[in-house]
DNA sequence: ATAAAACCTATTGACATACTAGGAGAATAG
DNA sequence: CTATTCTCCTAGTATGTCAATAGGTTTTAT
């Protein structure tokens, strides 16, 4: 399962903002660069996505940065994962009345559609919160504070 | 989830084949080409694929044309996949000993292992017999014949 | 005013996809 | 033997996406 960079980086910055705008309030693009070890200008293409989303808010400025802007126990997986490449989630679509596309139908409705449903049951059943919890603890030399 | 038409045509052939190999012993890349409404040429490109990794036997000539040689109880869906694209079921990757990566390592961990995880499991729970009889009783006016 | 931050736009190289095209070689029916 | 019908092989091509890199503009705290 190829990731594109994108939404590794994109599920990457958010979870980076979350474990560590607790104390600061807000965290820049070149902290998250630094600390996570990606490209400061690419990242700069793509916090705008997660901005768009709803997800995040900005602060221009001298001492300005990203923090979160949504309820992180709302927010699921799904839509971090959305708003950063909606074509990762959605099923493939066939359009019912042409006969010699039944066979596709079929295979789309046997394998595509429930390898995708579980990839959303997943993702859906996971709040952005949790998750971020999660990966805390992952972390080896564990993580002191946790969000929200 | 995108999933490309190499993927798509590969399993759309292979199911072809499966259930229309019965009385005819063979079907040509024509046939299915016909059959399915797909590019012939493009095809030619695709069931060298299926016949490298031995779920399909060639016969050259006329008269000619692809069968199953493989066990199809035993072949599962991950194999027939894997056979047209390995990317698509392969977790990611990342060596330990970089501290940078550290938060990478944990989402990787906790959201593409997992979910990957899930796709493997299911079409590894599916074999290629299984999975034919399913879409051919998927077909609006069923399906006279199962293979195996 | 200055520094630091987000924001915006453009360009680029690399790569994969989804074909199209033309023929070579094998096998078979007649 | 020959014509036909298959698979098989290689090459080319248009398109799009990815993954950056680059340079500049605007906003804002001090």
């Amino acid at each position: 399962m190829r990731v594109s960079t994108r939404v590794e980086y994109g599920v990457l910055a958010l979870v980076d903002i979350a474990l560590n705008s607790v104390g600061a309030g807000s965290v820049s693009a070149i902290e998250i660069s630094e600390r996570q070890g990606i490209s400061k200008k690419y990242l700069e293409q793509i916090l705008p996505l997660l901005k768009q989303a709803g997800l995040i808010r900005a602060q221009k400025g001298l001492g300005g940065g990203y923090s979160l802007s949504c309820n992180a126990d709302r927010v699921k997986m799904t839509d971090v994962i959305n708003a950063l490449d909606n074509s990762i989630l959605e099923p493939m679509e066939y359009e019912e009345g042409d006969s010699s596309k039944e066979l596709s139908r079929a295979i789309n409705k046997c394998l595509w559609g429930p390898i995708n449903d579980q990839m959303r049951n997943f993702t859906e059943g996971m709040s952005l919160s949790e998750f971020s919890q999660k990966c805390g603890n992952q972390m080896t030399n564990g993580w002191d504070m946790y969000i929200i």
